[in-house]
RNA sequence: GCCCACAUAGCUCAGUGGUAGAGCACUUCCUUGGUAAGGAAGAGGUCACCGGUUCAAAUCCGGUUGUGGGCUCCA
């Protein structure tokens, strides 16, 4: 007699076996309609699979994270089934559910085409109405590679050959489409429902290696219900609209063209935003003991060399080749030449830890497709530096940097970080003992500072582990950012060295470490993370003085220097138009604050303030709004750190 | 770098083989108007570039460059 628990402790008592199916519609109708699968005993499996004769069981229904998961996975299945259909010569590959929806790899000589996706949807809509069985069936492996070898499916057959021995081999079966598959699914076609759609075509390395054939991927999204399909799309539409390229051109911040492709052409307002990123940067570094320095642009290759930047990225340098036969790389990083301030100087224990910074510029020459606006360019500034110490000091020295990185990202409004720690990669400089040495380092220190942290295995640089810090935007994107890398490498390598209370030469420990990462990609986050409405503190423009009548324009232009004398960023616009249309063009800009000025200000001495996103407006004196415009525009004070587990 | 798509005026875009279009922006004139587009006129394009097919190419074909979406990569 099947005895089932259920998630609230209540127990249900059968006399004869039952499938998850029949126990959710024993438990409720509505439930019955919206399970998709069940959980026995902590293992997902399908409804319609009968239940053990005591098990702990609850229903997954189709709205939760779970469910959802499964719906989506249901969905890559149909599609491949529409290709099949459509187009038998495909081959399939694999399809898993992702964030969001699915995708699946398919194996074709002929490529997509729109509308050859718009038969696939259409086709997946009529197989959702058949309502086929989905069907599980366990299979002997010979004879499972066997079948698919004569479907003319290789790469399914590859998958089963590579899995584990002692792992059972499943197939899915719904109408004439078989897929290998772990499972479990729904149990018809018909539960997928039509709140799916196919998003984009794409190219993809088959098992993700570039040194492989490339797929065709046709992404799509998924969802319990028509209303999340629609408030999904509507989010999609809503990232569109802060995308940085649109927005940095709307608020006239930058452009690129085709003669520097990848570097930034910043225009005055893009740079005001810029330099008061470094601005900030500045003041709180230099409160927390850096000192900043400025390097070469281009350094003889010999330097790269020792580094071993030239073996591991000298494709990806840019290089300059000079009359006498030398050649230069352009920096692509800065610690070589931070290094060799430090080698400079004969170096003692006492002067350690010694803390360079440099808001370096550096060009790498990154794969065409790689490129993506601000986000990925050639040319890039680094908010940089380099910490020399001893191995004593790397656990103070790495929680000092976690505190100023984190209590920084709270000042731009970014309180939930994540911290990766990564380790060795398989390509990398130095002893493996030299490895474990420094992995130990930075996990004690990152121990020592009890953040949480996940792992991010083989993810290192080549020369040191490193901690990345990965942050959360306004609509939920993650953006790696910060790192911390514990190098006891470089600096042995570039002869780096100081004399130790023992009066020995040691080699110093070099801790690497960005807060901003790149300050191009950094202000590409800002402005979609606020989508153009930046803090009155970091807006490139931050008041527009506008005039009602032409009588306004001595007024205007004293209220102009006043703000100027207390160092906001102002502008005046004295055209002879409307006060709508002036309005409308500076809140298209973005500009935060517009002050209006007619005859009654003039004869006031006030100002009508305008905050962008409001409606309406206030009238204040000048000398008020001085002091109010003052205050707010200041950079944040140090904040708390915080982070959060990933 | 690889796969797919795209490239028309400063911007956003229409234009499927027969003399290049719209809206906004720009210039000039009128308008001095109280909070997200006042009115009129004008100017502006080797249709990314190179080659091919054709009586004729923005349009069809090939190549190059760049951009977009992915994949791979990211010191």
């Amino acid at each position: 007699m099947p005895q089932i628990t259920l998630p609230d402790g209540s127990q249900r008592i059968f006399d004869q076996p039952v499938t998850g199916h029949e126990l959710a519609e024993n438990i409720g109708r509505r439930l019955a309609k919206d399970a998709v699968a069940v959980r026995v005993d902590g293992e997902l499996r399908d409804l319609t699979r009968p239940l053990p004769e005591t098990a702990s069981v609850a229903i997954i229904t189709r709205d939760s994270e779970e469910g959802l998961e499964l719906l989506r996975h249901d969905a890559a299945h149909v599609m491949a089934e529409a290709v099949k259909e459509l187009y038998p010569e495909t081959q399939v590959t694999i399809g898993p559910a992702i964030e969001n929806g699915f995708y699946y790899d398919f194996a074709r000589e002929e490529p997509f085409t729109p509308e050859d996706v718009e038969k696939i949807e259409a086709r997946m809509r009529e197989i959702v109405d058949r309502d086929e069985a989905i069907t599980r069936e366990e299979w002997d492996r010979d004879k499972a590679v066997e079948f698919f070898r004569q479907q003319g499916e290789i790469y399914k057959a590859e998958i089963i050959a590579s899995i584990p021995a002692d792992e059972p081999i499943t197939l899915y079966r719904q109408g004439d489409f078989v897929d290998l598959c772990r499972g479990p699914h729904l149990p018809s076609t018909g539960r997928l429902g039509k709140a799916f759609k196919l998003m984009k075509l794409a190219g993809a390395y088959w098992r993700g290696d570039s040194r492989n054939e490339m797929l065709q991927r046709i992404y799509g999204t998924a969802w319990a219900s028509d209303k999340q399909l629609k408030s999904h799309l509507t989010r999609l539409e809503e990232a569109e609209k802060r995308d940085h390229r649109k927005l940095g051109r709307q608020m006239n911040l930058f452009h690129f063209q085709d003669e520097a492709i990848g570097a930034v052409f910043w225009h005055p307002r893009g740079w005001a935003l810029f330099q008061a990123l470094i601005d900030y940067m500045r003041e709180r570094q230099t409160e927390a003991g850096y000192r900043e320095v400025n390097t070469p642009e281009l350094m003889d290759r010999s330097l790269w060399e020792a580094s071993g930047h030239w073996e591991s990225f000298g494709e990806n340098m840019f290089t300059s080749r000079t009359e006498d036969d030398r050649i230069f790389a352009i920096k692509p990083m800065n610690c070589p030449g931070h290094v060799q301030i430090f080698k400079d100087d004969l170096r003692s224990y006492r002067e350690l830890p010694i803390r360079l910074a440099e808001f370096g510029k550096v060009h790498r020459y990154e794969p065409s497709g790689a490129l993506h606006g601000l986000m990925r360019v050639r040319a890039f500034t680094q908010d940089d530096a380099h910490i020399f110490c001893s191995r004593e000091q790397i656990t103070a020295e790495s929680k000092a940097v976690c505190d100023l990185l984190l209590s920084i990202y709270s000042a731009f409004g970014f309180d939930d970080v994540q911290i990766k720690f990564a380790d060795r990669p398989e390509v990398r400089v130095g002893e493996d003992a030299v490895w474990d040495q420094a992995e130990a380092a930075l996990k004690a220190a990152v121990d020592a500072m009890e953040l949480d942290y996940s792992y991010n295995p083989g993810e290192g640089a080549f020369y040191g582990p490193k901690l990345e810090f990965v942050l959360r935007d306004a609509i939920g994107r993650e953006w790696q950012c910060g790192t911390l890398q514990v190098d006891l490498n470089l600096p042995g390598r570039l002869g780096a060295s100081y004399i130790g209370a023992d009066g020995e030469k040691h080699v110093p420990v070099l801790l690497h470490r960005a807060i901003f990462g790149s300050l191009e990609r950094f202000t590409g986050i800002l402005i979609e993370h606020f989508a153009g409405n930046l803090p009155l503190w970091l807006a490139p423009m931050q008041v527009m003085v506008t005039t009602i009548t032409s009588d306004a324009d001595s007024y205007a232009r004293e209220v102009l220097a006043a703000l100027k004398a207390v160092g906001l960023r102002a502008d005046i616009d004295l055209r002879n138009e409307k006060i709508n249309y002036k309005v409308r063009e500076h809140s298209v800009q973005k500009v935060p604050v517009i002050l209006a000025l007619g005859k009654r200000e003039v004869e006031e001495r006030s100002v009508s303030m305008r905050r962008l996103g409001s409606k309406g407006q206030r009238v204040l004196s000048l000398s008020a709004a001085l002091d109010e415009l003052g205050t707010e525009a200041k950079s944040p004070a140090p904040g708390p750190a915080r982070a959060s587990a990933a």
